[in-house]
This record gives structure tokens, sequence and C-alpha cells, in this order.
RNA sequence: GGAGAGAUGACCGAGUGGUUGAAGGUGCACGCCUGGAAAGCGUGUGUAGGGGUAACUCUACCGAGGGUUCGAAUCCCUCUCUCUCCGCCA
């Protein structure tokens, strides 16, 4: 959520940040209303609390004296009706006020290139070259049925759509992948390993902006108020909800495994096939915590981190700069990640990198007290894909593909696949 | 699932209706003392919102949400979480 008194004291770069999001900027002007409503209420209620608090205290003064109080407690009576009228009035208000301003997406950084969709969004880097295939390029489903390392059919019948039975090299490549990813952030690039809840509560969920916008996307559990996480981005993210850090503490580095939940309402029909659109995939977030002067430069070193995955494994990829249209709700600014796919002959994601600058940490409340004294801060909050573990299969099942229908284990993997080099059918 | 106990500031811990935003202690910051340090002494030390150029001032907050009352950290109700014992269980 953004700052109420940025909004108050500058509507104008507040429209303007709408309109290039492809958002209404009535929002605003209905905001600075609700607000200016707000406050004169405010103001009213709380000289009547005042003044309650003084007569009250004279009441008490009064009746250890033994004197008579009536006419005072009477007056009173009347007062804190009149208070707890207002305060429902106020609470109405403050309830909009809270409505509107979640609606409202983050303000994207100055190096954002403006546009309406991904048309717009900026090519920053190309790594590695495609290669070029001697024979007709299989589809990663395909290649994994033939090797009898994927079952789409009968995870359909089990659960689905959308679901897959990884089985024998297949579910030992993507446990492979987790650790893999997982050694290289904490020993190389020095995160803290957690592995955290896959169901969370609705503050957790409100916290990261998952909700109240997007709540058709998530499992939500029957007979409970828990979610089943998206990503793990949305309990990292919270672990520090609610709470002050040092500024000693800063900056945190936590990665994390999950499996990930995403209903994909809105998504009929897109990539119906393979691992690329599941209801339950793996994925390895990164999350920081920084102190809010080094957010840009984090945000780089993260992207990098990102990237030397699939250096390692040896993947062409691209990065791209998301354009203002394109551009998450809660993002400032965000790098996708897009890995060379020989069956679709394009980049797809594979890994998005975000600047939240101060938007989740204040949605959060995650702060932390500056060492020259002064009050605290909101800390700046990134997270970034460190890889999608599905996608990362299907690329390394794609651009290993031998004519044979067998595949070629990237050699960094191979002491994660106990040696093997190559996935065959048995 | 059954029975019981509890939740107060960065931390420990008082406090059962009336200057309690909250005693006392620890920690932290600054100052004095010291050759330097420890000890000692002194001062200060929450968050959010409203008003004011400012000094400042008002309001709210003692797990969360309701209620009783002129007045609630203190009384009542609901919920959440923690701990102990029993049952069950990976």
């Amino acid at each position: 959520m953004l700052d109420i008194k940025l909004i108050r004291s500058n509507p104008e770069i507040a429209k303007k940040n709408m309109v290039d999001r492809n958002g209404g900027a009535e929002v605003i002007d209905r905001f600075i209303k609700v607000d200016e409503q707000r406050r004169e209420r405010l103001s009213v209620v709380e000289k009547l609390k005042s003044n309650r608090n003084t007569v009250s205290e004279q009441i008490g003064i009064m009746k250890k004296e033994g004197q008579d109080a009536e006419n005072l407690v009477k007056e009173m009576r009347a007062v804190s009706q009149q208070i707890k009228e207002m305060d429902e009035e106020i609470r109405q208000i403050d309830e909009e006020l809270t409505a509107l301003v979640m609606t409202i997406p983050n303000v994207p950084h100055s190096t954002v290139p403006v546009g309406a969709d991904e048309e717009s969004n900026r090519l920053e880097r190309q790594w590695g070259t495609p290669r070029d295939f001697s024979f007709a390029a299989k589809p990663h489903w395909e290649i994994g049925e033939g090797l009898d390392i994927l079952d789409f059919e009968r995870a359909a019948k089990v659960t689905g759509a959308r679901f897959t039975f990884y089985k024998k090299a297949g579910a030992r490549l993507e446990r492979a992948l987790i650790n893999f990813m997982l050694d290289l952030h904490t020993v190389e690039h020095g995160y803290t390993e957690i592995l955290p809840p896959f169901m969370v509560n609705r503050d957790s969920m409100v916290g990261t902006g998952q909700l109240p916008k997007f709540e058709e996307d998530m499992f939500h559990l029957e007979n409970t108020d828990y979610f089943l996480i998206p990503t793990a981005e949305v309990p990292v993210t919270n672990i520090y909800r609610g709470e002050i850090l040092s500024e000693q503490d800063l900056p945190l580095y936590h990665v994390a495994y999950s499996p990930c939940f995403r209903a994909e309402a809105g998504a009929h029909g897109r990539d119906t096939r393979g691992l690329i659109r599941q209801h339950q995939f793996n994925k390895v977030e990164m999350v920081k915590f920084v102190h809010p002067t080094e957010s840009y430069e984090e945000l780089e070193r993260l992207t990098a981190n990102a990237e030397r995955v699939l250096q390692l494994l040896e993947l062409p990829y691209q990065v791209v700069c998301l354009c203002t249209g394109d551009l998450g709700f809660s993002a400032a600014k965000t790098y996708d990640i897009e890995v060379w796919l020989p069956s679709f002959g394009a980049y797809r994601e594979i890994s998005s990198c975000s600047n939240f600058v101060d938007f989740q940490a204040r949605r959060a409340n995650i702060r932390f007290r500056p060492q020259e004294k002064g009050k605290p801060e909101f800390v700046h909050t990134l997270n970034g894909s460190g890889l999608a573990i599905g996608r990362t299969t299907s690329a390394i099942l794609e651009n290993y593909q031998q004519e044979d229908g067998s595949v070629v284990i990237p050699e960094k993997l191979r002491p994660y696949m106990g040696g093997k080099e190559r996935i065959t059918a048995e």
C-alpha cells in the first residue's frame, strides 16, 4: 500500500501513476474526499473524548470528597453516547479508505519504461545461444512421457487438469534442482535457508498483497481461514510482519523452497500441456529485507543471483524490464528472466525479480529502527524466483534432448543426480 | 479432543474501576566520575493518528474484537496464541 500522506500531498502523481498502469484516476479523487471527511470527523470526536476524560476525572475527585456529581454523570452519559455514534461513523469511513488504498498499485521507479503491455518491455540483455537442432525438437511433455518420467494423464485422473506425477529420473531431477539451487544461494550468495508453512492465514495474504484483490487466484481451505501459498514469498515476507528490526540486522537474505498453489482463474486454455502452467509447482524463492537506500542495487544483485542458476545449467536466457502496464500490483520495478524453450521457439518466464520498495513493508508493517535514534522506518522488500523448478525441468528436457529421445544432464547437476550423465528410457 | 494456567513497553515484571502511558528492574542512549575501563551517580528512552511554522498539544493503544460504566490494563462475553497434564497421532 502507498503512503497515505503521499497521496494526500501529491494527488497528481498518484493519478498519473494510475493512468500509466492502465487504471482509473477517479479512485484518487474519491480517496482525497473521504480522507478529508475522516479528518474533519476525527477532530470533532477527539474534542468530545478530551472533554469526557477531564470531566470523568473530576467526577472521581468529587465522589471521593463525598460530593454529588449526578449532573455531570448525566451529562457525560449523553456525551458518551454521541462518541459511540461518531466512532462508528469514523470506523465506516476508515473501512472505505482502507478498501480504496488497497486497490491503488505501487508507483513504478523512474527507470521503468512506460507502456500498456508486454510490447513495451525493455530487453536488458541476453545470455547464451539457442541450440541448433539437427532433428525435430520435441516439447518437454513428449520427451517426459517418452522417457516415462512425467505422467500427466494419471495425474488428471487422480486429481485433475494441471497436475503431474513425476517418476524415476524425472522425480529425481526435480529434487536435484531444488537442492542445487538451495545450495548455490545459501553457500555462494549468502542467503539463509527457510522451510516455511505451506498454508498461511488471511492477514499474511493481505500483508504481501495477494488479498483482497486476487482472492479468486488462491486456493482457500474449507472450514478454515487458511490459504495454500501461491509462492514462498508469502510466508517468508510475513515472517517479520508487525515487527521492528534493528538496523544492524539489515540486509536479511532468505531463500526458501516450497510448492506453490495457484488456481489460475482466467488462464483457461493457456499452456494446457506440459509443466508450464500447473496448479501445483515447485519453486525456490529468494526474499530480501533491506535498507531503503540500497534496494535498487539489491535488485540488481538479486537478479544476478537468479541468472547465475541458468548460467551454471548452461541454459540460454534473456532479461527484460517490465513496463508500467505489465508490472505487478505491488512492484516498483521488475526484471523477468526468460529461458529459451525450443518447443515454443521463444523465451518463457522462469523468474521474476522485483523491488517492492516500502509498499509491502507498509502493508505488512515491517520496520527497522535507525541507529541514529529516530523513528522506525519501513524496510524495503524484494523477492525473486531462484528459480521456478518445473519450468527449469522443462527447459532442461527441451534444451538437452537428444535425437534418440534421451536427455543429457547438465554437468553441474550431475553430482545431485548420483553422477548420472544422461536420462534414458529404462 | 478433555482439564487447567497464562498473554502488560526492546526484555523481565508490578498492577482488580478514578492523574497508570503504565511502579520496579534489565537493556539501550547521553552526561558526570576515571589515565582508561568497570562499578557508581544523574538524565533520557514506545507506537500510531489529528492540530500547530515551532516549542508543543490532543486522541487511541496493556494478545484481538465486542460489551458494562460518567470513567476499564483492571469487570463481563467471544476469538487467537502460549504453557502444563491426560487422550490420540507422523
